[in-house]
DNA sequence: CTGATATGCTTGAGCACTCAAGGAGGTCGC
DNA sequence: GCGACCTCCTTGAGTGCTCAAGCATATCAG
């Protein structure tokens, strides 16, 4: 097998581990799930905390039909809403709650805690980090902010 | 957002990508998705062509039920059976069949060069994509072969 | 204005996994 | 040999996504 391979199918592995340990302290605590954070993450890096919702689905890498699901929940406990557009009646948008921006900040500790422990066992270099980050974003196809370092 | 977070999130978001490539080629082809590919695979590498089905669960990251339906159309296509263990009865065989094992050669060609195609775009070295792993191989936890290199 | 086409979103059906429960078989103490 | 446990596997219910289809709205050509 060929190290491309290998470390593919390594990260593939990698992940659900990931996700797991994300879910567990996140769920735990906050009661959501990894996927529910990116999401509400992705909105509160919008401007005014709201996007489209064909615009989240983007740069959460689903399909609209896989934000439609997974925003229900959100809107049921009232961490995000839904508005309309005056301009246009087709688009509608996913928007941050007050109380969905407040619990964001607590996640967010949770989860950069989450992923400080994940990091910390193996001996890595902030570089090495750096590195990896760079080559899975070039893996992740087009979605996330981008990371670009100063030239 | 840390480093750590971004990365971890960066990880989930490639994943996804990087499974839906391998899925359109190893489906186009020859009519399996990464998961079936990856079943195969282990059973190929153990001895015997053949695992207990816990055991495969283990090496897969999934759990016994997942195994088990997974395997599912894998059986009804002809590409594993189902085997007994004459010493105790609880157990049943995965075990490659002689199709399986040749189909497994041609899937195993499909990824090598996919898996290539995505590490070709990257100038990224033998020596990035070997960190890498070895990181990725940490946060897996337990179930790859290992990939330890020589001291 | 009208019809054709494109866009944004939701919905039904399906798929691949999970967890919880349960059946069948094995092991051990006594 | 029998009861209490453990292990291996399957099954029912639920989850979170996908694709395909459909509806409503917008845009544009004539």
């Amino acid at each position: 097998m060929t190290d491309a391979l290998d470390v593919s199918l390594r990260l593939v592995r990698a992940q659900t581990a990931l996700v797991k340990r994300f879910d567990a302290s996140l769920g735990g605590l906050h009661g959501v799930s990894l996927a529910d954070f990116t999401t509400l993450l992705r909105l509160g890096q919008a401007p005014g905390g709201r996007m489209r919702r064909v615009d989240l689905a983007e740069a959460l890498g689903l399909t609209a039909s896989g934000v439609t699901r997974g925003l229900v929940p959100l809107e049921r406990i009232g961490l995000v809403t839904r508005e309309t557009d005056a301009r246009d009646g087709r688009v509608a948008y996913a928007a941050l709650t007050d109380t969905g921006r407040a619990r964001l900040t607590d996640m967010l500790a949770t989860a950069e805690q989450v992923a400080a422990e994940i990091f910390a066992a193996p001996p890595w270099s902030k570089e090495d980090i750096g590195r990896m980050s760079a080559l899975l974003t070039r893996l992740g196809g087009t979605g996330l902010p981008g990371h670009t370092p100063a030239p």
